[in-house]
RNA sequence: GCUGAAGUGGUGGAAUUGGUAGACACGUUGGACUUAAAAUCCAAUGGCCUGUAAGGCCGUGCGGGUUCAAGUCCCGCCUUCAGUACCA
């Protein structure tokens, strides 16, 4: 019986799907799961696009599906579930062409990537699959929303609370003693002035410490998609998606004050076992960096200054101010002489795109405002510059410049002629400003001199306090995130407006059910596409409105017409998986009390500083009000790294004719032609070309061989075979553009399409690169388990690595060679024998070397060396003629998170009537790999090194007798004193001197 | 510039705490079986030296160091990749 896998595969993903296998049970009804701990391992969801998978998106799922397996052998009560993130641009854009609701699009893809992952045999618990863009779903994002807009961040708890919480105090205390992370306007009010404020007032004044808040606030717009971005979908100046410019324009949006959460988020990072490239970048993300704040007083002005420096030892090198040219300060300050030249400029530096800004950052630009600040200790004027390195979000959007400690400081100062003074003990500043501060004191500087930068720092704040103009400062650069999205396929918000300020719709009204729309488009307006809706939400809305009596023209609608971005339904979806089908709660108490959090977590590295950023920050939001019981929602992270696709080329001749376009000729000359760097060798080929009277009528008349060249092109990888050579079955499917082509030889030779050679190249993998390889493809080809193995013997999990289908071959025959281990009968029928262990003592050693590298590699995440701890094993056992059931039915248990479905198969013909899930992962007994002979097995490599292949289970002393014994001739045969051998637990003889 | 990761045969990659470098696989070469092909199986395969064998020498990006022993640890470089960037 040969190995079929598309009948055992197709066999068991059945079973498993009409057995539920895989549903992982809540409590109260564990059933037999009662007691046992749980594990939750969880993949980033995708999000179902049109093209389907390719090879590369189920690595991540793979290793997760092996980790899962395993777990639940190690007796865990496992959840495993899967679902979509299936809000976003491409299905609206898609829309947007063709008129097709992107639900409708949206369900085609879902069903598709089913179809597709469920070939490949994972365990996934499908009877909890949540899809964001479904209501029962985004009800709960909803929810969210408005339990952060009711919220607000009290620094002195270090929490988030209750905004009636927030309104007591006001109307108690007003706000002075409040201490809560709020917009940098507000100011102080008594219990008496809040308590006489209109109800439109207190809601503004609200709205300024609401975790979720309405702010007009200078944003990333981008024209081409009709929307603004957020900081981490843009990258290097254009949009992450389609690459669009980026421009900076002021709108009223929705944020969320992730700022609040900068230092916890930090915090948070030690406690959870992520990569360290990874907490890295989140760290940098949020940019804490110490200082302070420091108040420059204006001369002959009522107007302050505060700038943000990290450098406050370096007061005394002040030489002059910069202020960024969106600086609200700059129209107010700037004298009439210079107002003319600030104005040019500050429009010039409006009308550069953040793109242009970032190219060139080498120009030094700037203008003097006329105006001057006071140096707080010396009372000497400061000159006020304005300039566009000075950045208008990033701390006040003003500096100190001190140009000997500040490269950029002092390019600005040299090119503008501004005096450098030098407050550095024994530096030499003349060619560039001095930034290192750790290893100098300070001088020229009154009463910092002498002093080292930590101590100068230090008493540099204390006197600033002092005289009331400055103070200790934390500063980040993690910005607010913005919330709204000027599009259709997403959350609508739970948002009505009465008076202009927003209200929210009552919980019970849940879900606010997207409109339909007759497009996808913004209005003529300008309005988002949710403004061609006319009316929605309707029941609940009259509701609510009916509570405002002052409100009579209900037609207009004051509905939230913005809707939330692609991260909302990400942020808490691990959580709603612990209890998906609840109605009545995001999720239950009992059901988050029982899984917690995620204890393993894998997924791509690119979502670094969004999803897995915001996601921590709701999971702590959620955390302070005791919806969740921990802080942080996934212990453990894993990236995975990216499969890339090796494209294929050709070279083909073109001929550059008196036209002066080129023409393509349909003749495929060898790579190495392109290469030919000798003119003369060049031209002799051209020359061949050219005057082959076969291909002459190819080319346009009177073409020479200058005007020949040879260029790459682009081939479809399904017409190659696994040789590199094309392999296509007619011409038609060789695509229109090569059409009766002629394949050259290095040796001038005319031959065949199957002979030519092709070129790889490695490269990212993706639809319009021709380079896909499909994974339906490999299922039919060599089956789910001969894909599992190989994207996992393909090398480590977190590494980025070509896929390149020659080498799986190696793994389908291990698949062959352990279906034949399991088939010893007459002509290959299925036989074990009984032979108990003891009586296979070759084959329990085996056995117990691959149990106990196959548990440590499961448990380092080294699937890859595990596919080749089963391959030597079962080379060992057929070379043992091993067939016992003893030794075969726990390699079976070894081998089954890998390769799922034949090893249900085996374990079938073994006679069990459970599935193979269920069975106990085996011991490792080191019992087995003692030497039956007796005789140790200490190896010696003649240079004073000795090692036990495995010494668990022997005598200490008598190993030290045989290795002293053996130390001692070696050094009698060198002239030497013997040394003293020391045996350490494990395998290593020490030989110390 | 800054931060992080990584450099090992023709290729992908192995090598717990320093302990026989190159496991396993691909590829290549040779062989067996076969009318033939496919499939399968066996053998060889880091480089160099020696007629073979035995054996020897050199080998983990480069240069030093620690050690009985270094791919692994330390110091100084080089290269590649990724992220980030006028962050005061």
């Amino acid at each position: 019986m040969s190995y079929n896998f598309r009948d055992i595969e197709a066999k068991w993903q059945k079973y498993w799907k009409d057995n539920k296998t895989f549903v992982a049970k809540n409590p109260p009804l564990l059933g037999e799961m009662e007691g046992a701990p749980k594990y939750y391992v969880l993949d980033m969801f995708p999000y179902p696009s049109g093209a389907g998978l390719h090879v590369g998106h189920p690595l991540g799922y793979i290793a997760s599906d092996i980790y899962a397996r395993y777990k639940r052998h190690k007796g865990f009560n496992v959840l495993h579930p899967q679902g979509y993130d299936s809000f976003g641009l491409p299905a609206e854009q898609y829309a947007i062409q063709t008129g097709q609701h992107p639900a409708i699009t949206t369900k085609e893809n879902i069903a598709r990537y089913r179809e597709q992952l469920d070939k490949i045999g994972f365990s996934f618990d499908w009877s909890r699959e949540v899809r964001t863009s479904d209501p029962k779903f985004y009800k709960w994002t909803q929810w969210i929303f408005i339990e952060l807009f009711n919220s607000w961040y009290d620094n002195n708890e270090d929490k988030a609370r209750s905004i009636e919480d927030l309104e007591t105090i006001f109307s108690a205390e007003g706000n002075t003693n409040v201490n809560a992370v709020c917009d940098e306007d507000v100011t102080e009010f008594t219990a008496k002035e809040w308590n006489n404020f209109s109800s439109k007032e207190k809601q503004e004044i609200l709205l300024k410490y609401r975790l979720t808040y309405l702010a007009e606030t200078e944003v990333n717009w981008c024209p081409q998609l009709g929307t603004v971005l957020a900081n981490d979908e843009i990258v290097n100046g254009v949009s992450e998606r389609g690459g669009y410019p980026v421009v900076r324009k002021k709108m009223t949006q929705w944020s969320m004050r992730i700022s609040a959460y900068a230092q916890r988020l930090l915090d948070g990072l030690d406690t959870i076992d992520w990569p360290q490239p990874l907490k890295d970048s989140q760290t940098n993300w949020i940019g804490r960096s110490e200082g302070a704040q420091v108040e420059f007083r204006i001369q002959n002005s009522e107007f302050r200054i505060e700038v943000f420096t990290t450098r406050p030892d370096t007061i005394f090198g002040v030489s002059f101010m910069t202020l960024a040219p969106e600086h609200e300060l700059v129209q107010k300050i700037t004298t009439p002489e210079q107002k003319a030249e600030v104005e040019t400029y500050v429009e010039a530096t409006a009308k550069r795109s953040e793109r242009e800004r970032m190219a060139d950052v080498k120009t030094i630009s700037g203008v003097f405002t006329g105006a001057y600040a006071e140096h707080p200790f010396t009372k000497e004027p400061v000159p006020i510059w304005i300039g566009d390195y000075v950045l208008a979000g990033y701390g006040t959007g003003a500096v100190m410049a001190v140009p000997c400690g500040d490269q950029r400081d002092y390019d600005f100062a040299k090119h503008f002629g501004i005096d450098i003074p030098n407050i550095f003990e024994g530096v030499d500043i003349s060619q560039e400003a001095f930034a290192d501060k750790d290893n100098t004191v300070i001088t020229n500087s009154d009463f910092l001199n002498g002093l080292n930068y930590k101590k100068a720092t230090k008493r540099a704040i204390y006197e600033l306090e002092q005289l009331g103009q400055g103070e200790g400062k934390i500063n980040y650069r993690l910005r607010d995130a913005v919330f709204s999205r000027q599009r259709y396929w997403g959350e609508p918000f739970p948002v009505y407006y009465v008076d202009e300020m927003p209200q929210m719709i009552d919980a019970k009204h849940l879900p606010i059910k997207l409109p339909e729309v007759e497009k996808y488009l913004p209005t003529e307006t300008g309005e988002p596409p949710l403004g061609r809706a006319t009316v929605w939400a309707w029941d609940a809305l009259k509701g609510e409105l009916a509570k405002n009596e002052d409100i009579d023209n209900v037609n207009i609608h004051p509905l939230e017409l913005n809707t939330m971005p692609g991260w909302a339904g990400s942020s808490y979806y691990f959580n709603r998986y612990m209890d998906p089908h609840n109605e009545d709660e995001v999720f239950s108490k009992e059901a988050i009390d029982y899984w917690k959090d995620v204890d393993l977590y894998i997924g791509g590295s690119e979502h670094a500083t969004g999803h897995l950023l915001y996601a921590r920050f709701w999971q702590k939001f959620l955390f302070d009000h005791g919806i969740v019981p921990v802080d942080e929602f996934a212990k453990k992270l894993i990236n995975q790294g990216m499969i890339l696709g090796e494209g294929a080329f050709v070279y083909k001749v073109f001929c550059n004719n008196k036209g002066g376009l080129d023409k393509p000729i349909d003749i495929f000359v060898p790579i190495n032609w392109y290469y030919i760097e000798d003119e003369k060798e060049l031209k002799k080929k051209k020359e061949f070309i050219i005057n082959n009277e076969k291909f002459k009528n190819r080319f346009p008349e009177g073409s020479n061989p200058e005007d020949i060249s040879f260029m790459k092109f682009r081939v479809d990888i399904s017409l190659i075979d696994t040789s590199n050579k094309l392999n296509y079955a007619d011409d038609s499917s060789f695509g229109i553009r090569y059409k009766n082509v002629i394949f050259i030889n290095d040796k001038n030779e005319e031959i065949n399409k199957n002979e030519y050679l092709v070129i790889r190249e490695v490269e990212k993998m993706s639809k319009s690169k021709y380079n896909v390889v499909n994974p339906d493809t490999i299922c039919h080809d060599y089956g789910a388990d001969t894909l599992r193995l190989y994207e996992m013997f393909l090398g480590p999990l977190e590494q980025a690595k070509p896929w390149n289908t020659a080498g799986i071959t190696g793994v389908h025959s291990f698949l062959k060679k352990l279906w034949k281990l399991y088939h010893s009968g007459p002509d290959g029928t299925f036989y074990v024998s009984d032979t108990p262990l003891l009586g296979e003592p070759e084959g329990a050693k085996t056995l117990h070397k691959t149990i106990k590298k196959v548990e440590e590699d499961i448990e380092n995440f080294s699937f890859n060396t595990s596919v080749s701890t089963f391959m030597i094993a079962v080379n060992e056992l057929t070379a043992q003629k091993c067939n016992a059931r003893s030794i075969l039915e726990p390699l079976l248990v070894l081998i089954s998170p890998y390769a799922p479905h034949i090893a249900e198969e085996l374990w079938q013909k073994l006679e069990h009537e459970t599935s193979i899930s269920t069975a106990v992962f085996p011991v490792f007994d080191p019992a087995h790999l003692v030497e039956s002979t007796k005789e140790y097995p200490i190896s010696f490599n003649g240079k004073m090194r000795f090692t036990l292949e495995l010494s668990l289970d022997l005598n200490k002393d008598e190993i030290e007798a045989a290795v002293m014994a053996h130390e001692k001739t070696q050094q009698q045969l060198a002239g030497r004193e013997p040394k003293k051998v020391i045996v350490v637990p494990g395998k290593i003889v020490n030989v110390v001197g």
